[in-house]
DNA sequence: TGTACATCAGTGAACGCGCGTTCACTGATGTAC
DNA sequence: TGTACATCAGTGAACGCGCGTTCACTGATGTAC
């Protein structure tokens, strides 16, 4: 047994594969969304025939449990790359928007109308929680004025979800506004609900950044 | 001829079919998501052959686009409620939420992921606008402080998607972001991402609009 | 009131399709002595 | 270096399923005289 750590030829064929496969499967994501995705188009487009496919994914419920974890995985690296050399909200913003515009499939896929049964694979929300505490990071550098609010109180309670984060509750607050206000824009934007109106969804994302970080506007 | 304009006996019940079948359609949208709609699984539920329903409807796209023109409605019709009586924005604000979580799936078939080859009929960009108008008139009788900025003046050259609303530039820009953030707790609330954390999303969602409405925090 | 006709709801069979998934099998590649 | 064996990628046939949609048809309901 040669080989036995080291990668060899088969498994380096096997793991090339399997990322053509999933490839192809964020090409169909975005061509047709989610709900769209088959094994035997990803097989016939790979010109394999479909069985052949379950040689590298136990099925379809398998691969896209992946797809979803290589989403949350690319989104926290992203947040981790844009965080190095100082902790700075400006920059996850537009790390974090960049990463939506990148693919915005992708981004539903995390973000977008949930599945009744599905439910995600369990390691995805220690990724989550990854990707929180990097925003968390961010927001106590933050210079925090204002009074404390109620929902201060109710997060100081339940900061649970800080993971042991050092943060003062107003840190944890702008976090989470930080986070849904952000989506809230992103959102709307990649549904189209903005190409209606002649609005330039970049200027109200911007603001928004504007508003959360206290830049004076000018 | 008679009955002509009155409704007969045969419209009366046809109106009740074409209900049922919508309400069994968003009982199964509820059930498993919009993508696993099924003509034949509705036809079976009514005790029908499949077919019966191409009386009702040109098809299964039609069927969708009605819903999606419902959904609209829906919410229109709420926000409108909402704000007779004197246009307050807290008012609207609950209308939204209330309406959203009634219906989740519904929220979701207007606001949530977008299928890439389908596009929304005509006339929701025009119940679309009667919701901002509503939304618009609120936001004109808030106390709008706070200085000009620079996305002020872009809304100043696109005001267009007001609809000739005479509201000013900080209105605007108010019900933008009402819009907005309003959206984004909704989303990450309803698509479950709050549950991880222990967080009450309610408060989240009226700690969001105290900061819109400048309610004092205490 | 009765009869001839038109309208329309609903059926059942059929078409063609693509799906996920299983199974037994072939051939190539790697491993062990 | 050569031979025997094990591993594994991929095939092709098949299963059962449910889908949207069409078509010719039956039967009931309404309309016109």
């Amino acid at each position: 047994m040669v080989n036995s750590e080291a990668e060899t030829p088969r498994a380096r064929y096997r793991a090339q594969v399997r990322t053509e496969i999933k490839q192809r499967a964020w090409e169909q994501i975005a061509s047709a969304g989610a709900s769209a995705l088959s094994l035997n188009a990803i097989a016939k487009q790979m010109g394999m025939s479909g069985p052949a496919l379950y040689r590298y994914f136990g099925g379809r419920d398998e691969l896209i449990t992946e797809l979803v974890r290589d989403a949350y995985r690319s989104l926290a690296d992203t947040f981790r790359a844009a965080a190095e050399g100082g902790a700075d909200v400006t920059a996850l913003a537009h790390a974090l928007r960049g990463w939506a515009l990148r693919d915005p499939q992708r981004y539903f896929l995390i973000y977008g109308t949930p599945v009744p049964g599905y439910q995600a694979p369990d390691d995805t929300t220690a990724i989550s929680s990854e990707i929180m505490a990097t925003l968390l990071d961010a927001c106590a550098a933050l210079p925090l004025d204002g009074p404390a609010t109620p929902f201060d109180a109710h997060l100081e309670d339940h900061r649970n979800w800080a993971d042991g984060h050092p943060a003062p509750p107003a840190a944890l607050h702008r976090a989470l506004t930080f986070w849904t206000r952000l989506h809230g824009v992103l959102s709307l934007e990649l549904a189209g609900h903005f190409t209606g109106m002649g609005i330039d969804p970049a200027q109200l994302f911007a603001a928004e950044l504007d508003d959360l970080t206290g830049t004076p506007a000018s």
